[in-house]
RNA sequence: GCCCUAGUGGCUUAGCUGGUAGAGCGAUGCCUUGGUAAGGCAUAGAUCGGGGGUUCGAAUCCCCCCUGGGGCUCCA
């Protein structure tokens, strides 16, 4: 709820026509006016109507405060929607207004209450005195005894098709005990800074914008081309697995009531737009998803089938203490696929195959996931078999959480996260088995019966938000700092080879070997600045550059160039086509982008 | 959002109880044309996060705000 308090030497209204919601009042209400009198301006909010008792209850000690202070003659209960923008049913608003003024007459207040859903004329006089003008949101504080009602999650170790106690489990993986830990509350903080934070900055991929909101990033070219790689990889496995790519709008009208109720789950992280329609930012591709399908003609014939689409951007509003790094943003890219099933049983059959897409990812990716399968009890009892041979897919002990009841859309779904340098998890892939969403948004699909039904969804994100992604990537790399040189794979390295000149007369050679590699789609540059070979090589190793190549008299009287391996820090001598096939070898089935930078060092801006 | 903590050139930072900012890296210029993780010299670059206050005088003390980090809570 929203007031506006005004403390008034006068208010006067008029009733001067009905809405299809007015209340029918006696004629000795149409009209009034009353002096020294503390306004309330007041919007009843669609939250309001969880637990009305407390609003109501929380809205009058509010206003008897604020009339302690000001001491007004009149307290005016005047209904007024324009305070908000999430506005609750009239009926109810009615119901909370009336009781709002009952409850303050009880408390011997003199309060009336303005009619409610008429077209009104009125003229206040404010006091203008500091303490005239105040606005307050009232909320309910959750009850005491709701919360302590809601059963809590029941949660096991699940390996080789049996239960074991968290607590008592001898976790042979360091992170799935971590991950456990974490997720049990009793994981240890040492209050440090995710190492990746710094890396992303100091390798000239992203840094923060303090001119848009907080968690919003600005990406440099390194790190746009590390983005643009990772998205092309996401696309050719999803489009190889089925998945026909679309895209949708970033914003959504909330008038759509389907988008509304979808919306309102996600409660205040979202943002909202004060514009003439009220619109919000989407927080996933499903909004746009769901109302193609809903627009599109499904037969069973079609089915399972999927829709992809990368949301560059998605938009959370998560709370301010939360945001870091690449880890959780405002605004951020996820892949979303969404498939629509018939039924629960081909449902299952997508998740197996969804689950094979995901652990594709994390080796691909050379990212350790460790995945907590999470369902409703009826769902686990009914599916037990299924449930567990979905866990041996995944090789290794899993984390499972059984909810006694379902409390989102989803009746089971599985979470894999990559284990920080901090031992704190991030949670990449994610599949999700949907039931509510169809007969929201009205997606309907005809059977072999020819009669309409509503599908199964599945939400998948086979690696998690592309962000969360590089972080991953460059906390493993603070993770593994003493046993090898951190870098990037190579097909994700913004450089892959670096070529040194020497002298200045080395510099035309090095300038063609350079052009000859970036013909066969390697990415490479030139060091020509006037340095230190040693200050080169160094510079070139700061950069993560997987193959460093020095060009001196040397290597213009042999075809043999010393090349450095970062990776296993040696020298190796190669030809060129040696360096072009160990290379393509390396990246092989890895999408490729050509180098969005100068080719000569000197000309390159540092960020 | 709440609690704790920090903010000094692009980066890393010195600056004790108030006296008006010092360095390294980087950048630029000159010298060096060199063989595998920092060559030498010089120059430029700072509204000390922003606003207000106390004071003869504030990077330093006080208040408010912004931004970063950590914790709590949360991630349908």
């Amino acid at each position: 709820m929203r007031i506006l308090l005004i403390h008034s030497d006068y208010l006067k209204y008029k009733t001067k026509q009905k809405t299809k919601i007015a209340e029918d009042i006696e004629d000795m209400k149409k009209s009034g006016e009353f002096e020294n009198a503390l306004v309330v301006f007041t919007a009843v909010e669609k939250e309001d109507e969880q637990n009305t008792g407390e609003i109501v209850e929380n809205a009058v000690s509010e206003i008897i405060n604020v009339s302690g202070q000001v001491k007004p003659d009149n307290i005016i209960i005047y209904p007024y929607a324009h305070l908000s923008s999430s506005l609750g049913s009239p009926q109810l608003a009615k119901k909370i207004l009336e009781n709002m003024e009952f409850e303050l007459k009880d408390n011997g207040f003199n309060a009336f209450r303005i009619p409610f859903g008429w077209y009104k004329s009125f003229e206040i006089s404010c006091k203008g005195h500091p303490l005239s003008e105040l606005s307050r949101t009232i909320t309910a504080k959750p009850g005491e005894e709701e919360k302590a009602e809601e059963e809590p999650s029941k949660w096991h170790v699940l390996s080789k098709g049996e239960l074991h106690d968290p607590n008592n489990f001898k976790f042979e993986s360091k992170d799935l005990k971590k991950l456990t830990d974490y997720e049990l509350g009793k994981l240890e903080s040492t209050g440090e800074e995710p190492p990746h934070v710094k890396l992303m900055r100091e390798k000239s991929l992203a840094d923060y914008e303090p001119s848009a909101d907080a968690g919003h990033l600005r990406w440099y070219p390194k790190g746009r081309l590390v983005r643009d790689l990772l998205s092309d990889y996401v696309y050719n496995l999803v489009t190889e697995y089925g998945a026909m790519p679309v895209e949708t709008p970033i914003m959504y009208d909330l008038a759509d009531e389907a988008i509304r109720t979808h919306a309102d789950k996600f409660g205040e992280r979202q943002y909202r737009m004060g514009t003439k329609k009220e619109l919000m930012l989407r927080f996933a591709c499903c909004f746009g998803a769901f109302r193609m399908l809903s627009d599109s003609f499904l037969t069973w014939k079609n089915l399972p089938v999927g829709v992809y689409e990368l949301s560059t951007y998605s938009f959370r509003l998560e709370k301010r203490g939360e945001v870091v790094g690449l880890k959780r943003l405002r605004g951020f890219t996820m892949p979303d696929f969404h498939s629509v099933c018939a039924d629960i049983p081909q449902s299952l059959e997508e998740f197996d195959k969804q689950i094979d897409m995901c652990m594709q990812t994390g080796k691909d990716l050379n990212i350790n996931y460790e995945a907590i399968f999470r369902s409703t009890a009826d769902f686990y009892e009914e599916n037990k078999e299924w449930v567990h041979s979905a866990a041996e897919k995944i090789g290794k002990p899993i984390l499972l959480e059984i909810l006694p009841k379902r409390k989102h859309y989803w009746i089971a779904k599985m979470d894999f996260a990559a284990i920080d340098y901090l031992g704190r998890p991030i949670e990449n892939p994610t599949i999700q088995i949907d039931v509510e969403s169809a007969e929201r948004f009205d997606i309907t699909y005809i059977n072999e019966k020819e009669e309409e039904e509503y599908p199964i969804i599945i939400h998948c994100s086979p690696t998690g938000s592309i962000e969360r992604v590089i972080g991953s990537l460059l906390e493993k790399t603070a993770i593994e700092m003493n046993e090898k040189p951190p870098m990037f794979p190579t097909w994700l390295s913004p450089i892959q080879v670096r070529v040194i000149p020497i002298a200045e007369r080395h510099m035309d050679f090095a300038i063609s070997l350079a052009e000859e590699l970036r013909a066969s789609n390697i990415r490479v540059d030139v060091d020509e600045r006037h340095e230190t070979v040693g200050k080169k090589i160094r510079n070139s190793a700061t950069e993560w550059v997987p193959y460093t190549i020095v060009i001196g008299d040397k290597e213009l009287e042999s075809d043999k160039f010393t090349v450095n391996i970062r990776e296993t820090q040696e020298k190796a001598l190669m030809n060129k086509e040696e360096i072009i096939n160990r290379i393509s070898n390396e990246v092989k089935g890895m999408p490729f982008r050509p180098l969005p930078l100068p080719l000569k060092l000197s000309k390159r801006v540092n960020f």
